[in-house]
DNA sequence: GTTGATCTGGAGCGACCGCTACAGAATCCA
DNA sequence: TGGATTCTGTAGCGGTCGCTCCAGATCAAC
């Protein structure tokens, strides 16, 4: 064919991801973008078009290795509710760990106002998102695991919004307490933890 | 003195601050701004510094007019419980009037992870808005229209985080039947709604 | 009316923006 | 080896950025 690309597209992406994910999509140049995938700026273009295409990218990155990985990991390797559990501390550690907070909540807030192409992804994998949680509240009163008396639908919709909530305070009042707090009673709305194989202690 | 101003600086403050509500900090200019405000760039920068500076006057300018009043009206007018309520459901019925959200929480992600001060005032209010909810709790649980059995603390964080996600997902996912559902299921946690004088129509 | 202080807006500073033209370097197929 | 084709970096395009200078306008105090 012809000459072929001297570095690798999915590192070349993954760096620039973490540029568009600390510093957000108006704040980052397509220099500052190349410097950190070790590209010129021509080759930035050449390989990924306008900035706009480029970012469009990160986020798909950032939604498959980050946010759809962790779904399929917990839903296929934990029963239901401790999946839904597993995920809210996640996302508080990670929280935690860096200010970074979520690619996807940044991109909601600083780029789907004005973008409707972004905003249509970010609403659909919001939904996603939801979708999980909801599927893991219906097993999980399936199993007992989650009181049979909570609507799958709103819960899901609140635990949607309650890591959108964590995502923002992770950057603006990153406590911990705080943090697992919130974590804690958004769960206690699936009715009481489970106790393995003792018996209920339900009112 | 010397000659007065031709503008009114509140109403300029209004002006430049919904700018930057609409369009976040970094990707509305300075020209922008003159342009809402009816001034020339210079007189920008003549009655209210940097650009940096401005901002901060627009937060704060945001926060009493928004957040702090609302929080006092309903404080002041409302009994804990229905405080509470009517806090939520304001969120929403904002949220779904316009898509701007939360000039805090949009701070809170845009500017606060790379402006320390900012990041003080963000998380300054954050906490201000914590406390309402807290003390919304603690009352109404010596009213009797909020469980005694809930913590007042995680209770008051989970309101403030929902608080925040709501407002991520009026720009990123803005639909009403989700928004009212996170809200129900987050004032669910409060217990049994009041038996107040109208009749209840608790399940 | 004069003085002195403040406000106003046009012009423009250097720097950076997103983006591209172009020439050379590197690889393939023949 | 010799095109054909693709990648890469330099240089630079027009435009906008945050910010400032400065001359003139406009007021209060005298």
């Amino acid at each position: 064919m012809a000459r072929p690309r001297a570095f690798d597209e999915g590192t070349a992406l993954e760096a620039a991801m973490q540029r568009f994910w600390a510093d957000g999509y108006a704040a980052t140049s397509v220099r500052d973008l190349g410097a950190a995938m070790g590209l010129s700026q021509a080759s930035v273009y050449n390989a990924f078009g306008a900035k706009r295409a480029l970012f469009t990218r990160c986020l798909d990155h950032y939604l498959d290795a980050n946010m759809r990985a962790r779904i399929a990991r917990l839903e296929t390797t934990l029963p239901p509710r401790q999946a839904i559990e597993a995920f809210l501390h996640e996302i508080v550690e990670r929280s935690l760990e860096s200010r970074l907070g979520c690619l996807l909540a940044n991109a909601a807030l600083e780029v789907a106002p004005h973008d409707a192409d972004i905003a249509d992804v970010v609403a659909e994998r919001m939904a996603e998102l939801e979708g999980f949680f909801r599927r893991s509240v219906v097993a999980g009163q399936r199993d007992g695991s989650v009181s049979g008396t909570v609507d799958p639908i709103a819960t899901a919709q609140l635990l949607l919004t309650t890591v959108m909530g964590l995502r923002v305070l992770a950057r603006g009042y990153p406590q911990r307490s705080l943090l697992e707090g919130a974590a804690r009673q958004a769960l206690s709305v699936l009715g009481a933890p489970p106790t393995t194989t003792t018996p209920g202690n339900a009112p």
